[in-house]
DNA sequence: CTGAAAGCGCTTACAG
DNA sequence: CTGAAAGCGCTTACAG
């Protein structure tokens, strides 16, 4: 490939003047300029990113930390990451840490000698040390989905929100005896799920029966058990509030293979929205979070941080979620019903 | 951060000596190397990827070109990918092209300047030209899933014994008014299920009847427009064969909402596998392709060809699929029904 | 086994 | 507006 030196000699020029001509920032001849551009077209040039780097130490790339690709809710996020990104002329390195600590050492490891600019966490947890360290260090770095309080820029969906609009609407429909399918208590944004269900529960006077909720639930099969041990616990749930739609789907699993309708003998309410939602039998009612926003606001304030001199204030954005309401929960207002199953 | 200077300054000895400690490949002498160990630690000392570049001119990172993460036959695919890169101390740049070329263009140009070391496609169209230029230059590039005749080394899967085990599925069923509801003909991959549907009807001596088949759909909705249009067409399919799940869950809906019940009034038979095709109601019978294999084998090939001098002749690996039956599809043998409405 | 020096391809003060 | 030179941080023939 050509460096700057061929350009120079084919356009009659210095290479400092190539490299003034490219950059666009301090004046060239006009002459000058087509001929050194006419070089650049002719051979194709392209400046070495190593070379540059080298001198400005920008590498043009971040990196994304998420636990695993294959979970559904990544893929609209990473979308919107790579969709700001290349709007800076930007770049995304992806890596899969499987929540596994050292794997996630690994990866910031080998991604600070690759020199990417910055990095977004989906992984954070309370013994993410090392965050906390790039952080001090002044390495530019945001969380997404998760975030460590205040200290670190974090952009996340309104979670107790969720929980709260999600419980609410159930009891609108005139469901009082909740199950709450939920996730991880060692994660904000399950105790969030949770407390805002709770809030609900409260403000509509119906007390809360610890029996109906069940924590520390995962994929849809641990969902889908869950169900079953909830449905013969005599805990006699008219509606279960799942987390997140895998586990709804695990829920709607067990339920069906226990000849109970949906929504007309329980009710069943999602998290997500992920893609499928709306193709479910019977299409899914949901919380729905705004993944593509939050990549879009993560990868926006991360092109914030790499590009200020100074560390700013650390921001914990908040988007809103949204409840989706379809098939999946009936109640008193639930009008269809004929023939649908 | 430290430099090596800073590192062969804490050791008393040279910048050199450094650096043939930390490569490993030159002998050192056991002492000298200790001390230098001793300051890297002490330093926390990293080498710079854009100096080193500058020297080998390697950066490490492969980079992944699809059109859309969103789709769900990716994120499978990506796992294998990132998973083998990780194993040779590489990493994966991720782009969406939304099948646009200028997109891809874009991507391709900002990528060899940030010097990938290969690149990955999953977007090869006939009108790839960009791609065989690339290879024409020497540059290591794979195809995945979709393929560009025997010029580049690609991974895909066996798309002919896709189309022609699923229909022949179908046919052992009973059902012989078997629709297809395709995808582009623009794209081989489909020309090639078109054709093993084809061949297994000839087998089974069964009329093709060109009012049975749609090419061209693409999304749910498109195959939901389209089984609307079939069933209103007098062509009277027994059974829907749909080239990927999203289509088959589009087709589902269609079927539901005319109150046909799946499959006691008509068979559904996707295509791929997608994650929660076991958690359709039915279950989703349906040709599994194996995603996370072509993204390893794919990366795998590639870590070959860049490490290989010269370039090697290329080699066009077809995968086997599997048929997954669940329970969508009824006909002949099949037991199952009472209640499972 | 080790060091001094050259060079990878840029960018940017410095001088004019 | 333009050129010659220094320097970014490594690696590696060259010499010893």
């Amino acid at each position: 490939m050509a460096n700057i030196k061929d350009v120079a000699l084919r356009a009659g020029v210095s290479p400092s003047t190539v490299s003034r001509t490219l950059s666009g920032k301090i004046p060239v001849d006009k002459e000058t300029k087509e001929k050194v551009m006419q070089a650049v077209q002719e051979l194709n040039y392209q400046p070495n990113v190593f070379a540059q780097g080298l001198k400005d130490g920008k590498s043009k790339t971040i990196g994304l930390i998420i636990p695993n690709v294959r979970n559904l809710v990544f893929p609209a996020a990473i979308r919107g990451i790579t969709d700001v990104a290349k709007h800076y002329g930007y770049t995304m390195v992806l890596c899969n840490t499987d929540e596994d600590q050292e794997t996630e050492s690994f990866y910031v490891q080998s991604l600070r000698q690759r020199l990417v600019d910055g990095l977004i966490f989906s992984t954070a947890t309370e013994k993410s040390e090392h965050i906390l360290k790039l952080r001090e260090e002044g390495f530019p770095i945001v969380l997404m989905i998760r975030h460590l309080g205040g200290t670190i820029d974090a952009v996340i969906a309104d979670n107790f929100s969720g929980g709260y609009e999600g419980a609410k609407f159930l009891l609108s429909r005139g469901f009082r005896r909740i199950a709450l399918i939920n996730g991880t208590m060692g994660l904000d944004l399950y105790r969030q799920r949770y407390a805002g269900y709770k809030e609900a529960l409260l403000e509509a006077g119906v007390v809360l029966d610890d029996r109906l909720v069940v924590h520390e639930t995962g994929d849809w099969e641990t969902a889908y058990e869950a169900t079953g041990r909830l449905l013969t616990s005599g805990a006699k749930p008219d509606a279960i509030f799942a987390t997140s739609d895998t586990k709804a789907l695990g829920v709607m699993k067990a339920l069906k293979e226990r000849k109970l309708k949906v929504p007309e003998d329980i009710s069943v309410l999602g998290y997500d929205d992920i893609e499928t939602a709306s193709l479910m039998d019977p299409p899914l009612s949901t919380v729905a979070q705004p993944f593509y926003e939050i990549g879009q606001r993560a990868a926006e304030r991360l092109m914030k941080l790499i590009r200020s001199k100074r560390r700013p204030k650390p921001v914990l954005e908040k988007l809103p979620v949204r409840l989706v309401v379809r098939d999946s929960v009936g109640g008193e207002s639930y009008i269809g019903g004929e023939g649908s199953s």
